[in-house]
DNA sequence: CCGAATCCACTAGGATACTG
DNA sequence: CAGTATCCTAGTGGATTCGG
């Protein structure tokens, strides 16, 4: 059975949920450049709260696109870095923040077309 | 000022919510051949309520991405497409669905793999 | 330092009924 | 046909507190 996202019963509507989501897509671009701690990600995402960031990376950690890794210190130090399923992502992500910011001139003059009708 | 997605303030976090959004990347992908009527796209998206097609195709209307034509007849007809700036999202959207459709079966595996420690 | 846990406000999003 | 309006629930996501 080929999957299709049109199919509402299909896995993959929740995997375009996931690599489209927010937290997801910022985590992996944070991550595209080597392993970073829990507070380097949190320090470089400008905004997320503890919680999301957490939650976020435990669910990039169960479908397989990030690992956790604990280093038994004090401190405690916990790296997170991309899989080979992660760094397939790459492009993708690289993608969308790319089409964001080239395109965001675009969608904010189109937002006050709209709004001034 | 250079976009920076990582700045909590900065206007490509919304759209990348937007490009990244289950209901918009659907849409996208189902006006990629053509516009359609309101109608096609409820019922080619299977699952989408009312509420959320509607809502959907009024914020990829307002950021431009896709163009509302209504017909003035009698049953009603409203067609929807693509702008330009919407199929210079084609690539991407297309991209996010084949990832989701070719790497499913790893994120499944991944995940019955750490549902199952 | 890296979280887990709890509380809470808010909203996303579905079901249903109605209208031009 | 293509919405709009209303109600409702489940989940998002922030703030705060606690723990190893």
């Amino acid at each position: 059975m080929k999957a299709d996202p049109f199919n509402r019963n299909c896995g993959s509507r929740q995997v375009i949920d996931r690599i489209g989501d927010r937290w997801s897509v910022l985590i992996v671009l944070a991550l595209a450049h080597g392993e970073q701690r829990y507070g380097e990600l949190a320090q470089r995402i400008d905004g997320v709260s503890q919680k999301m960031l957490t939650q976020t990376l435990r669910g990039l950690e169960r479908d397989g696109i990030v690992t956790r890794t604990v280093h038994a210190s004090v401190p405690p130090r916990v790296d997170y870095a991309l899989t080979d399923l992660g760094r397939s992502l790459l492009d993708l992500v690289a993608g969308m923040e790319a089409w964001a910011t080239t395109h965001l001139g675009e969608v904010e003059a189109a937002r006050a077309r709209y709004d001034a009708r």
